[in-house]
DNA sequence: AATGAATGAGTGTTCATTCAT
DNA sequence: TATGAATGAACACTCATTCAT
């Protein structure tokens, strides 16, 4: 008799979800020529074949990975702090502090982050993503937030999509560090802020 | 013929360079996974044989230009800098100039600094360099600066050792638009600073 | 529950023979390397697992069907017919009529033909067969009716043997047209006798 | 100092024919899902790499070769042949035994007549040929002799197009003969002529 | 008995390296 | 010395087979 088929549906959507999870860590510690499919199916702890059970291809399985690094998620909570009635300073702290929490919590953030900022500059070659929209947006939304911090005189002058880069790239540095060295020297929400605020 | 020889040396230490250097800026935006032989000797313009008379390997060839890129000129300046009868800010600024000037006109030189990072960092696996001494005594110095700037009130509290990080860890970013990016709204020189200076 | 455990038997003969009959087919039109136990499985309508419920292995599965092909009851008529009391020409017109009408009517037939006939020619290698006796024999049945006819004057001379390969040559040539051509314009009958009789 | 250009591109050219014609007559014999890279490089007498620098896939090396087998050689003779002014009967003749003699001599032959049957018959699935135009424009002009042949009464009644089909097929037959049998009685050119002469 | 997810040996393909010229 | 064709070990991917359900 068959396994149910909503039984078998369950273990799909998990074993993809393990393969994603996994393969996001290892493709965003060893880039994607460095990822060789035996090494990253004997890390997931399961066989070759699985993978290709699940995704079509090396590249297919990157694709799928950036499209959760590039999440909706973070740009939709974006949009809205962008949009609330506080203070820039105010916002910048919440944007920080969010990301400083995730950072030391989850890998996995860290991951997303710096495998979407090595897409967005180039790195990573060879594979079309062409997709990396949200990031970008991301980029617009902290820069409206530095615009609305420079009228207000508490942000640092100059072009504010500019500034808006240089805050998301010290995250991209520090989501190396997190992925990379075991022992590290966390950096403050100061340290973050500093990029961008006046001093 | 009593000058072909040298001649010949001459000619042998050119295209030995010409090869580094064409490889520093392949390998630092390829990563070394992502660097096939036969791509780096058609961007060099040379055949794959060719590597081989100058190199053992793809790794001897990597670890040469690590060499080059962990450079004993920058860590030499770097102690004469800090052992200067100056102001910590003075010394910072005379530091993120030079940096900035050369970013702005080397190629190479954000080549050498993307790299020597990556290693750093761990990233570029697989290659038991163990030798990315420079670099971290670079640190070391910036780290003695920044004390130096903090006796002196002229710079963010905290661990100096974290800070220093933090400075060439902007740098390294810069150097990746630098070798990503066509056009890239470069930073600025108090861009740079505002990452260690109190506001 | 007395009758189920018969009911059951019958089942799985039912599966069993559904599975060889199109996998007959299936053979037949792929060849042994190029069948996939996937597609195969796709095709007659079932998992990939049944199969192996019914049979050890592809080539277990494959002989099976070779069995089928080569058949007795081929072999059993053609010994009727050869010793039959008539003319040989007017053999000849009873076994091509049979072949055609089969042909016409069962595509399992033309599978076995073509089957049978490219084992004897020794495509589909690897597979220790051995055993595409029979067919050689309904050769041999063939010859001794065209030996008759050379006596009597009606076939064309020559090696009673060549003459009743090629004979059975065209017929495999129509059972691949019957398998892969959806428009055929059929052979006919009198085509067929040409191969041996005389002008 | 680099090897002279010419005798580079001559030595490509050489070891390019000798994969060419040795690969037609492997996958004649065991058809493309039957070809395994790593047989047929041994069988050649060389690496499985070296395929690769000639050729981009399997599939692209089988496009090559159905090429060479659907030779528009052929296709200008049977032009020319059908064009002379005499009679069917001689014509016919004059193609029976170029094809005699041809399979007799050349395995390669035998080979390209197996492939490109097969293809138009629609074996060896999968690889979107659709280019056994050759072969098909070649039937065309042997139904055209034998509508000829009609006229003058010295051919079989009955679809020419049909007639000259299965005239080519008794010439495929053969072919698999000829790649498969050792000792084989070859067919003759008498025979060959009765599938389409009048008695 | 039937399923289909999981497996790993086997196959196609790539790429660092060698070597005759 | 420089070349690029040839190599084969390593890698991506497939598919016959197994097994828990």
């Amino acid at each position: 008799m068959p396994k149910s088929k909503e039984r078998c549906q369950e273990i799909r959507e998990e074993m993809r979800n393990t393969i994603l999870q996994k393969s996001l860590l290892y493709f965003a510690k060893n880039g994607f020529a460095g990822t060789k499919i035996s090494d990253l199916a004997r890390n997931i702890g399961i066989s070759q074949g699985t993978i290709y059970v699940y995704f079509e291809s090396k590249e297919e399985l990157f694709h799928e990975i950036l499209k959760i690094a590039d999440s909706k998620e973070m740009l939709t909570k974006m949009k809205m702090l962008a949009a609330m009635p506080v203070s820039a300073k105010k916002k910048l702290r919440i944007l920080s502090e969010t990301i400083w929490n995730r950072l030391a919590k989850e890998e996995t953030f860290a991951a997303m982050i710096a495998l979407s900022t090595q897409m967005l500059l180039g790195q990573n070659k060879g594979y079309s993503s062409e997709e990396t929209i949200y990031q970008s947006k991301i980029y617009k939304y902290t820069s409206d937030i530095i615009k609305q911090g420079q009228k207000e005189k508490s942000m640092a002058a100059g072009s504010s999509m500019k500034l808006a880069d240089y805050y998301w790239g010290v995250v991209y540095l520090y989501s190396l560090k997190r992925l990379f060295t075991t022992e590290y020297e966390m950096i403050s929400v100061d340290d973050l802020e500093r990029t961008v605020l006046k001093g």
